[in-house]
DNA sequence: ATCGGTGTTACAATTTAAGTCACAAGTTAC
DNA sequence: GTAACTTGTGACTTAAATTGTAACACCGAT
């Protein structure tokens, strides 16, 4: 388990929180679905309502989004969760020493940075809306 | 390869050796110039010359790039050493008992592959020729 | 033939994510 | 008000992947 579904678990949550609303929303209901634990689960969503998708409150299981699903898109819960915010990651520890290693840094932040964007772009293209339509209809095919 | 540096070191290697070619581009030589050892750079060695990148000969120090720099892509290298072929990871353990959990896997896989889609054209875009002249204008600087 | 380098494997160390436990504080129902 | 339940967090443990280290057979040049 050491690549992360931080990203995958949390929009698992939103969509679950939407699909049943009015129903049992719980931290306990949400980690059953997930098969993780309810503990990692409140820390998400304490981390997506900290960035303006979810609402929740103290005490009770009545969460919700904090927007239409059509306006939160995969990119704005990628930034919600994702710690280090980069899919490419540069070597920090290069020979100072050495014309490349003194210089490859630079160059490879250039180049992973346009990976960044492209990628971001797509990100930002799919919304919430979009996945949980397409998870309503395998569900009911 | 959430925190990887694989191939940041990959194309650090494939650098070092245009840019040094005639020099000493032993694995020792690189490792010194990465901050890293020769066996891992030998290993990274290795898999850049079975993805046909990379001319070495066992016993004798004197890597070359397999083909000019302008012909290798960003996305080449990177599929070369990446182990998951993914930027994105579905949580591949979620619920069969719940109409999310049984989905949400396909409906990720879809969604995480348009954005590897974008990420892979543009490390397309990328060639190993355009890192080198950046990172050789860098030098002269 | 010797010396140094490669290619490969095995294993230890390190790092980060995920799981577990615990508990203060909020909320509802009675 | 209090009992039962939930959230929000922190501390700690466990697990998995990357990186580091060591060993050694094999190749090639001098």
């Amino acid at each position: 388990m050491k690549y992360s579904h931080k990203l995958s678990d949390a929009i698992h949550i939103l969509a679950f929180v939407d699909i049943f609303q009015g129903g049992d929303v719980s931290s306990t209901m949400i980690a059953s679905s997930i098969e993780s634990n309810p503990s990692l689960v409140r820390r998400l969503m304490s981390q997506l309502a900290k960035a303006d998708l979810l609402i929740t409150r103290p005490g009770v299981s009545a969460a919700s989004l904090a927007r239409p699903a059509e306006t939160i898109s995969l990119l704005d819960v990628y930034r919600a969760i994702d710690d280090s915010q980069q899919l490419l990651h540069v070597d920090p520890k290069t020979s100072m020493a050495c014309p490349v290693g003194r210089n490859i840094q630079a160059t490879l932040d250039g180049v992973y940075d346009r990976v960044q964007q492209a990628a971001e772009a797509e990100m930002a293209n799919v919304s919430l809306a979009e996945i949980i339509q397409d998870l309503q209809a395998k569900i009911n095919a």
